[in-house]
DNA sequence: TGTCAGGATATTGGATCCAATCTATCACCG
DNA sequence: CGGTGATAGATTGGATCCAATATCCTGACA
């Protein structure tokens, strides 16, 4: 029971009572695999999972489907469905599609942004500084980037967002040496930051691509450097 | 039978020879609720659709679970799934993540395009002149965007744009009304095609963003009108 | 007559069982 | 000694069966 014994602790302090087996099963494991308790290329068995989560088989096949249909996990016919790996090429992909969607996204929140909003973005901010923890970093700069988007009127587009947030995190959380990131990091949240509360919606846009587009290259180099070496 | 007359025909010109049973059905019934064969709000009856693809409820069960990871079918628990509804809000969020994705995607294809997939582009908006069918309009529509972006090198984006420009084209198939939008959806594509062939990567990009914002501008008005009235 | 309670029916959700297929091991042969 | 084929075990894919839940209809009562 030794690889499972994170995800175990996640089933058992499960609060919320779903309405059906698949649907915890499915939120479970996704949450799971994004925060990396369960590590790209591990093999999902279905009995082991089913003992995992005390159901049978079934629910855990429709989870399982579920994941594949998101990415998350892939299907190899007869031969089960394992943890999705973590490329360089896909990391590419992912910086590639943020740098598309979440300009898109302020642009169409920033009009409609509250003072609340920005001060929250702002404690987020600061709530940063002092974190040292890489999950709980990760949960502070999704909710930063989606605090500032989240005025969009767009559910589907912050949806996809911040779906690809959460990929990202993931790739990050395998990363991670480059604690480095940080500051500067820091320093692009406040100068955007700084012209949200401006409005000025053009160089907002270019900072958050900008911002977007140097994670994406970090990720790739290093993702690029493992592949290699 | 006779809601799933299409369906079935559909069924029954399967030619590839699928590995798994769930993989058939999914992918027959995403092709079918994408094209239309399937209408929005139908209920999707696991047993019904069983008899209809000859096996067993199991493996609807987990296709269903697929689409719904799609969000090309809700699901209501007890209670059944239902094709997903089409509504303008949707619409417009379909539109701005085309308008975020495909300039990206066309951004990273421009400089790997060869003089061969030029010449089939405008090989496409010759074809389209020609075509009244609705159906096959659509796929010459999305084909032509889709060989502009097959140069990016990123498949995931590619993936996540094509998955797109399918849900508008569904969105249109309800549509399809404003026949008139197709003169000035074909002017729009030839100077798209001429910004292409001689580089301008700034002018395409903007181009092909007010060319999906025009369709998403449009779609969005045909919605609300449907819903107001 | 309208409303609410209760039971019948249909449909989904979950468990178990069987078949198909892949993997690994081992014997056998070149 | 290395490679190939057969066989056994494990694991998934699919079918059937049972339980849980929602819906709908009926009927009693205010």
């Amino acid at each position: 029971m030794a690889p499972n014994d994170g995800l175990s602790r996640l089933v058992s302090r499960t609060q919320p009572r779903y309405r059906t087996a698949a649907e915890f099963v499915e939120t479970t494991l996704r949450e799971a695999i994004l925060t990396g308790v369960i590590a790209p290329g591990t093999p999902l068995r279905q009995e082991e999972l089913a003992d995992t989560f005390g159901v049978s088989r079934m629910p855990v096949r429709e989870a399982l489907r579920q994941l594949e249909a998101r990415a998350l996990a892939e299907f190899h016919p007869h031969r089960g469905a394992v943890v999705a790996e973590i490329s360089a090429a896909d990391g590419a992909d992912i910086g590639a599609i943020r740098m598309a969607l979440e300009p898109m996204a302020l642009r169409l929140s920033l009009p409609a942004l509250t003072a609340a909003d920005l001060d929250q973005a702002e404690e987020l901010i600061a709530e940063m500084d002092g974190e040292a923890d890489p999950g709980r970093m990760g949960e502070l700069n999704r909710r930063f980037h989606m605090t500032l988007y989240a005025r969009a009127g767009r559910p589907r587009l912050l949806a996809l967002a911040e779906q690809h947030l959460l990929a990202a995190d993931r790739y990050l959380r395998f990363q991670f040496a480059a604690l480095g990131y940080l500051p500067r990091s820091q320093d692009e949240h406040r100068a955007l930051l700084a012209a949200c509360r401006e409005g000025d919606a053009d160089t907002a846009c270019r900072l958050v691509a900008e911002h977007v587009g140097q994670a994406a290259e970090q990720l790739a180099a290093f993702l690029s450097a493992r592949e290699a070496g």
